[in-house]
DNA sequence: GCATATTAGTTGATCTGTCAACAAAATAGG
DNA sequence: CCTATTTTGTTGACAGATCAACTAATATGC
C-alpha cells in the first residue's frame, strides 16, 4: 500500500516528545553507569537516599512528592535501602501510619563519597549552557509540565 | 544522627535532571492516556506505527535508528502490532535478514484517527512557548544530550 | 462516639526498558 | 572459496515504572 504524503511523520527531529525521550533515556543511562561504578547503587536507590539528605525530608510521602516517584516503587526502594543498613525506618510515635526515615552513618559515607560526583556530573551536563539560558530552560520545562497533565477531548480543538 | 548542612540536597527544582526526569514522566502518562482511550494502543506501539507512516522507515534497524528504542522492545512490539493486523511483516528478498514492515489497511486507519490528535497535543504541549523558544528549547536538548554519553573518571575533575 | 472519608504505606499484576546471549545471514580479507 | 567479522533480528532475564486493590491508622462530620 503506497503511503500517502500527508501522514508522514512530522520532522522528528524537531518533535519535542521524542527528543526528551532520547535524551531522558542516554542521561539515566549515564546517571546509572556512574552510581553503580562509585557505589553499587540503582539509580532509584541513589535519588531516594540523596533526598533524605535533605533535612525536610523524613517520610515516604516526602520523597514520593519531591521526586515524584510511585509510591508503591519508593516503598520498595525503601525496603532495599534498609536491607543494605543505608537507612533506619522507624515508626512515628504521633502518627502510627508513617514511617521516619534517616540515614544512618553507612548511608551518609555514601552521600560523602557521591554527592561531590554527581555535583561534577550536574555542572559537566549543563556546562555547554549559560547561567540565562539555565534559567530560561528551567523555566520552559515548568510551562512544558503545566500542559502535561491529562488532556480531555476538548483541550484538543483547533485554537 | 544529624544531617550536616553540606550535604543537604541542591534544590532540586532547579536540578536538571530531576526536573527532566518529571517532565518525562508526566508527559508519557499524557501521551499514554490519550493513546489507549482513542486506538487502544500503547505509546510504543503507537511511536512505531507512527513511524512507520514514513516513507522512510522499512526496516526494525530504521526504526530503532530514528527512535532509538532497543532492538529486542523494537522485535516485540512489532509482533504485537501484527497480532493485531496492524502491520505486515514480510522477509526481504534480497537480504534475508531484514524484515520489511508495512502498514495495513487497519494500520492505516489508527494513523488517520491519530495523528490530527498527536498533532494537536503536540501544539497544545508548546502553546507556551514562542517560536524562538522551542527551537531553542530543542537546541538545548541536543547539547544536553550531546553531554550524556557515558562519563569516565576523568570527566569529573574540577574543571 | 460512631460511621465515613482520607491518608500512609504495602503488595501484586502487568508493562516497559535494558542488557546480554544467541542464531542466521551477509560482508570482508586473505 | 573459506574463515572471521559484522549486521539484523530474536529471545530470556531482570530491574524499573505504573496501576490498582488492599490494610491500618487517623481525621471529619454528624
Amino acid at each position: 500500500m503506497p503511503k500517502p504524503y500527508e501522514y508522514r511523520v512530522l520532522d522528528l527531529k524537531r518533535t519535542l516528545t521524542y527528543r526528551l525521550a532520547r535524551m531522558q533515556a542516554k542521561l539515566n543511562a549515564q546517571a546509572s553507569e556512574l552510581i553503580e561504578r562509585h557505589c553499587g547503587l540503582s539509580l532509584s536507590e541513589w535519588r531516594i537516599l540523596a533526598v533524605l539528605s535533605d533535612v525536610d525530608v523524613r517520610t515516604q510521602k516526602d520523597v514520593l512528592k519531591l521526586i515524584g516517584m510511585d509510591k508503591g516503587q519508593v516503598s520498595r526502594t525503601i525496603k532495599k535501602l534498609q536491607d543494605q543498613s543505608l537507612i533506619s525506618i522507624d515508626f512515628d510515635l504521633v502518627d502510627n501510619r508513617v514511617r521516619t526515615l534517616a540515614l544512618t552513618d553507612a548511608g551518609w559515607d555514601i552521600i560523602k563519597t557521591m554527592h561531590p560526583i554527581m555535583t561534577k556530573r550536574q555542572a559537566h551536563i549543563r556546562s555547554d549552557l549559560s547561567d540565562d539560558e539555565l534559567s530560561s530552560l528551567i523555566d520552559m520545562i515548568d510551562r512544558v509540565e503545566a500542559k502535561s497533565n491529562k488532556l480531555n477531548d476538548e483541550d484538543l480543538l483547533d485554537e
